[in-house]
DNA sequence: ACAATAATAGTAATGATTATTGTTTTTAAA
DNA sequence: TTTAAAAACAATAATCATTACTATTATTGT
């Protein structure tokens, strides 16, 4: 494997990400980093963010539209949006079983994962807007 | 609603999505079409796949990498893509209300709806190549 | 201190999609 | 069967998130 050597930046995008519960996108991460290194660039943003997924430190959430968000919870958990406020929740993974083992039954193939996301609006949202828009 | 008249090049876009069941991309799309008409632009075929999805006759795929693909068949399922060859094949849906009760107890919110993807490597693979890679 | 090389900033390139603009069809009615 | 309003169109520019490139800077072991 390549060599490591010492990154303030990285460890200023990894402290982020373990520190919130925000779900941020690269370029949120990117905007808060900058706070401490006004010279950070996006791309090493991205690049310590790839670096931080493969060794397994950190999870890349990637939904059908927008951008990358990313978790430093990599415990099994699945994502909830709200379509009005935009924000990311967890949701247990209790299903999972029995999805994997449905899944098994009815595919072509073999089952080596699967991707779930849920939609709806938070109470959040319900509360303060009064309707479900 | 917005009044509509007849395009030849609608119709070709919709006749190959539902003779098809390979779920093409709007690049394979227009690439099919381009053989009927040689001179349909690649803005055609995504204003018109919009159009049809709008109307219900079509369904957009969206995944979490590479590009949207199109599903003439709108019922309800789910899909399952090899990660070796790339297909998507159809999956039953018959764990949705599992997942759905689950849900609406774990949520913060509402739970409208929910995307589901499974990944693995299809039979054909497995059979050609012998290994899972 | 000094090389070797990882990390970086800045910028260009990419891929899928949407938006824009001026031209061509389609359609219904004169 | 012209005509005029609007939809559909081709061609092209713009957009967004992300990756790739290149020359410079920082970190590390010796």
């Amino acid at each position: 494997m390549r060599a490591t050597k010492n990154s303030k930046k990285r460890d200023a995008v990894k402290a982020f990400i373990m520190e919130t519960h925000s779900h941020p996108t690269a370029d949120e991460i990117y905007s808060h980093v900058k706070c401490e290194f006004p010279n950070v660039s996006l791309g090493t943003v991205y690049r310590n963010l790839a670096r931080l997924e493969e060794t397994g430190e950190i999870k890349k959430l990637s939904f059908t539209t927008g951008p990358d968000h990313y978790d430093g919870d990599t415990s099994d958990h699945y994502h909830y949006i709200c379509r009005s406020c935009g924000r990311i929740y967890d949701m247990p993974a209790e299903v999972k079983d029995v999805i994997m083992k449905a899944a098994k039954a009815g595919a072509p193939g073999t089952v080596e994962s699967h991707d779930l996301v849920f939609y709806g609006v938070c109470r959040d949202c319900l509360k303060s807007t009064g309707n479900n828009a």
